[in-house]
DNA sequence: ATGTGGGTTATCTTAATTGATAACTAAAGA
DNA sequence: TCTTTAGTTATCAATTAAGATAACCCACAT
């Protein structure tokens, strides 16, 4: 094994404690983008329509279902989105176990 | 029956298309911050208290909370905020009918 | 009456997201 | 090969959320 798996990456990151909060909010917004992703592939949209309908520009719909992207979406976004490709928008909140 | 009631308003809101996406947007967000009181409160925690936390003000919490802003929270800034009183945020798309 | 604690509102500043345009890659067809 | 389509990336401007400070209300207690 020689180069750092992700896990590796992961384990090291929970250590301290405030990269770790950042970790758990990358996670969150890596699984909201391949969410995304299906929901608008599932609506049979490419890019540029669902930039039509929703008045933007595929460059931005890239940029909000893109993995690498560093940016954290406003709620209103998400909802913009789910609303173009047919869906609401639901937030749950899941206890956490705290040891 | 003098002065129009919410249910008036709603009503009226909806005639409009353009109007509607707003209204279905402002009650996620009006959802999501009955949510959050709910979370700090079962909490056991103060705006001060959760403000302290999060290394931010008391203010700023309660602008997160209070129905009658107008702003649409960052989802890391949801996320923070679930985290500092032991939840995870969990994003959910549920399907409309499209008539 | 005074003070304290919890919460709200207003305002300014700062930081970040979003809008818009353009250039680019890669794949698929004609 | 040339073209088109889908998606990515970079950049800058414009909008907006978040940080910070301060003043305020209200309930409650001493």
């Amino acid at each position: 094994m020689s180069r750092p798996t992700f896990s590796d990456f992961k384990q090291e990151a929970l250590g301290e404690l405030e990269v770790r909060e950042e970790y758990l909010a990358l996670s969150a917004t890596y699984d909201l983008r391949k969410k995304l992703i299906a929901l608008r592939q599932k609506a049979g949209l490419t890019q540029q329509q669902l930039a039509t309908v929703l008045h933007t520009q595929k460059s931005n719909i890239s940029r909000l279902e893109n993995v690498n992207s560093a940016i954290s979406p406003k709620l209103s976004t998400i909802e913009q989105y789910a609303h173009a490709v047919g869906h609401e928008v639901k937030i749950e909140f899941i206890p956490k176990n705290h040891t």
